[in-house]
DNA sequence: CGAAAGTATTTACAGTGGAAATATTAACGG
DNA sequence: CCGTTAATATTTCCACTGTAAATACTTTCG
């Protein structure tokens, strides 16, 4: 089985379906991912894909844990080259929102119960790696709540809350009747200020 | 027409249809509002929506608009007995978060551009009545960028995309695997705090 | 080489939303 | 009161969906 034999037994099924679906899902949006039209785009029979991943539900949380894979990878685009706790945290909201308006079908999938199963085993330590940007980013961060009980916690929801929602109402289009034809504001210019501690301080 | 016919014109079968679907979704969920399970509940069959709605996705619109009459009320209510702007504040932001978490499937639909029309007048309507209510109470707040360019503005946007995220995030479930069994901290727990202008102040 | 496990296919089925033609009723002007 | 017109609902049909079950082909391994 080298994954690359034509016969029968296709080799490297499982993964075919995923990046089939992720072609699917950018090009027609969640609409156009159905079973049988990720299962023609590999030149398999629909019910193939019951074998690796159960049901339609499995290959949507498939291909959601791969989003979530593309999706850290935008957050810490942009990190790494940012200097100061400011810039960092900047970097990793604006890749969050930036993702989300580059896969705008994608990101609604993979935050989407329907689709995405997620109490399944890899979506949830996939998605844990995306969290983690996020958490990394958000220590160090000092405002009236951060040195209460469960300080860094409070930290992290409140960016997790905030970017989500902001890229959630964006991509939808929720702002557009309140705010006007284009968005007037990026995540950056409705962040809080912090008091962004020295950058040896944990 | 007194809106109680019972022979072959139903008779108000619009406001009949959107109930119905209500019910539904609250029962099984988005999965099990189908356009004939919808009618099947008000007794018509499955082609007379149509009518009325143009497609699945129209009626699906005239629920979320409903959704949002009560999502606006779910916000109001506690607003009304509550002093001070801190405590009208907390009051309609968990407004916002109770009815989500009571009304999960509803919510999701709400904004899901899957189900909901976001370019409906109609829709767009009620969903400002209830952008209002957060708005009203995001006046004379203070804090870092309120006194910027835009200030009101991105008062709203920050408080709108918290709240929302924050629901969002909780009633998927996203926040178990990163924070533990139970969500540990409610919506003010995590909103920042504000210089509070005095109640005469606009 | 033979058995067993893995993988993919074929077939069948109940369900979906929508289109088109038809039937019934209400509304309105003579 | 009657006849026409518009509104409303039904019937029938179709293409498409995901899933289940039985079957066929391949690989793996003893």
């Amino acid at each position: 089985m080298d994954g690359t034999a034509k016969g029968y037994h296709h080799g490297n099924l499982k993964t075919a379906l995923v990046e089939a679906g992720l072609e699917i899902i950018e090009a027609e949006g969640l609409a156009g991912l159905s079973l049988r039209a990720i299962a023609a785009k590999v030149g398999v029979s629909h019910t193939a894909p019951k074998n690796h991943f159960g049901s339609l539900r499995g290959l949507l949380t498939a291909i959601g844990t791969e989003g979530f894979r593309l999706h850290a990878a935008a957050m810490r685009e942009g990190v790494a080259e940012a200097s100061g706790r400011k810039a960092r945290l900047e970097a990793a909201m604006r890749g969050y929102v930036r993702f989300a308006e580059a896969h705008p079908h994608l990101f609604q999938l993979m935050f989407s119960p329907q689709s995405c199963d997620f109490a399944d085993t890899d979506l949830i330590a996939q998605a844990r790696e995306s969290y983690a940007v996020l958490a990394d980013i958000s220590s160090g961060l000092n405002w009236d709540k951060a040195l209460t009980p469960g300080g860094q916690q409070r930290t992290e929801m409140m960016l997790w809350s905030m970017v989500h929602g902001y890229a959630m109402l964006r991509i939808n289009g929720n702002f557009v009747p309140r705010m006007g034809g284009t968005t007037p504001w990026d995540i950056e210019d409705i962040l809080p200020d912090f008091n962004y501690l020295p950058e040896n301080d944990p």
